[in-house]
DNA sequence: CATGAATGAGACTTCATTCAT
DNA sequence: CATGAATGAAGTCTCATTCAT
């Protein structure tokens, strides 16, 4: 995006410009009232533009939070892509796998309990390209952290269940450790939260007794 | 409720037969459509009934949801319960109320999936009873598999965290499972899933290796 | 119609008695919420029975209220025409007039407002029909006070005006006064309340000059 | 209002002109309809707006009809005030007032009814809002007359009743007059209709003994 | 392009009236 | 007759989208 820049004219440049801003109040009001409660009326107010201005660089407000989407998921996927290009030990990885996306779902908590509600909500034809989206975008980021379970699998670290579905559940409880108020503890830092949930999804909840016989 | 029959009169019993079947199409509205996407319209067309007969029934659109979603997750707390009071042996109790979990949210996944995506996207003031209403069950049913756990992390069989932090975990990740297309292989059987999710909830993904010593 | 009570069956005689019961409701629920404010359903609850059952004994919410306003109009004019028939001096006989109207405006005052209101605002097609009531109701009231003014007027104590016109006027003064919360003083009785609408309608707001003497 | 428009932008401007319309519209509807018989798609319909116009000039129904009565009370209390402040004599004074108000009264007396109707009528909530509002501007208006009266009551010129009083049942007498279809005589113009209410107010009904100068 | 006024479909809600029991 | 559940027309209000300037 900022690297083709060069190759823009001014006037190009300076488009992009507005659609970035424009995403940014986008984000503000949809993490602040959800898909349905945001109004384009608040956006442009927000972004300082008249509200046809927006449908000159989205062609709906589902196509507006759409583009959100795929920018906020490019961060983050992103950033895992890099966390893991820097970590080849699985154990690892997962760890810091588990920070990143933590941070990231704390930072823009709101913003993502948003894109997530509609992932999974069935709603009325209008919204379903932003489920396709969002799904697109979590898929994607599954897999890649999958790919990684997947090595991890094949080296003997992790049990053998499927790579993607074991990318998904990381993923999901993270997301809904960062997006729910009920947390562990009460002021717990960041990384506690994240110590923690690396603990449980590599070793679970259950204790190790190796001199106890496993149950039934 | 069942059990106050007898005393009603057959006039308060038909209503609440009728009452009963409006619910019921308002399951089948909102599970296709959420909350937001589903329109009183809709729901009165399910039912077979004008739209002006679910106002005698139910205050508001919002007031109707609420209901659904405190009927519903009484069913599913009343079996937990159940499930619970027949097991006392920790991790058998959590096996169990995994699997029944999973029954439950599977057999109306697109209901939970509803109500869920209100209990944290931040909306507008009309939406604000049903998020307490669902926090509320949620928070019930975290608190009676939290209580249990808390058993097991005196008797040493589970990790020191927070009680109600892993209920509302064992919670997230087999709603997460249900609710989320992506799971583990493809046909696999509900009990397949069931099993795996214990595995991981008990004991991670992490394969045990005792002659391994742990990294880092 | 109590009169006519001997000759009706009991049947009839009940009928006549629930009647009168639902137009006290109705005056108590029209009274409080205004015309367009009340609700059938409101006073079905009022009067303790089902909203259906008011449609045995009038064809509509309008029916119901003209039916309401005649009752209430022909009350007062009863009043009216018992004083006028007791006082034959012109003089006195409106001071009696104008003390009885205010009795009864201020005990049903917030009645009285409601009818008033619709006499004047011209509304939808269904209001006609009361409208038109409450105007033969108040226009036959302000003959009837019209008629003693003009017996008045003839024998040189009234000024020539119309009679009509000056029937109609104390009716508004009266009505006014009653109706208005701004009233003289504060906490004045209702008596010195008709003293003052008396001797201003008499005599005006004018002082007459001191040499002359006070006439009567 | 007019004099601001200098320092208005184009833009400005229009929209004030087009709040304009949307009130005289509102105006005529309201006038013939009543407050709560007026329909906004009707309102919509004689300002030649879409219904959803009509939302970004005024807030809702209520708000509009609020609006519309600041608006044409003002113009009378005015008028009133300028009538006043070119008239010191308290009898002359007195006389002009009533000229004027009852030329505002009769040349608007549809949506006087209209108004009047509302300040008297307990009502839903949604409704309070204009009573108080209507309320306001008659009290501003009576006070206005009252202060001028209360010149009178000093000067011995009036009797002595409270001020706020007079001024208020001179305002419901000339309001009577205007707004009842029923008049002195049939044809009479407004001119003599003004001088009558004068008189009256003024002197009242009854005759002056012949053997009294005639004061003035 | 930017603007923001205008649009109008569509949602929720109310309530007088009807009618089967 | 009494009942009150059911009806559905009608009203208020919202807001994504369009379009003339």
């Amino acid at each position: 995006m900022d690297a083709d820049s060069k190759k823009m004219s001014r006037r190009e440049r300076e488009r992009q410009l507005r659609r970035q801003e424009i995403l940014e109040a986008a984000r503000a009001v949809f993490s602040a009232r959800g898909y349905e409660g945001a109004t384009l009326d608040e956006v442009a107010r927000e972004a300082e533009f008249a509200k046809g201005t927006l449908y000159s660089y989205f062609d709906s407000k589902a196509d507006l939070f759409a583009a959100l989407v795929e920018r906020e998921f490019e961060h983050v996927t992103e950033r895992v892509k890099e966390v893991l290009a820097g970590e080849s030990e699985p154990v690892r990885g997962v760890r810091a796998v588990i920070r990143v996306l933590l941070e990231f779902f704390e930072s823009r908590s709101d913003f993502f309990r948003a894109a997530m509600a509609l992932r999974d909500t069935g709603q009325r034809e209008e919204v379903e390209r932003i489920r396709a989206t969002v799904k697109k975008k979590v898929d994607e980021l599954g897999d890649i952290i999958g790919a990684r379970l997947a090595d991890g699998i094949r080296d003997g670290h992790f049990k053998e269940y499927d790579a993607r579905f074991l990318g998904f559940l990381l993923l999901g409880i993270v997301h809904n450790y960062s997006v729910c108020a009920i947390k562990h503890g009460g002021d717990e830092s960041l990384v506690s939260g994240a110590d923690m949930l690396c603990d449980i999804y590599l070793d679970g909840v259950r204790i190790l007794r190796p001199d106890v016989p496993e149950e039934e």
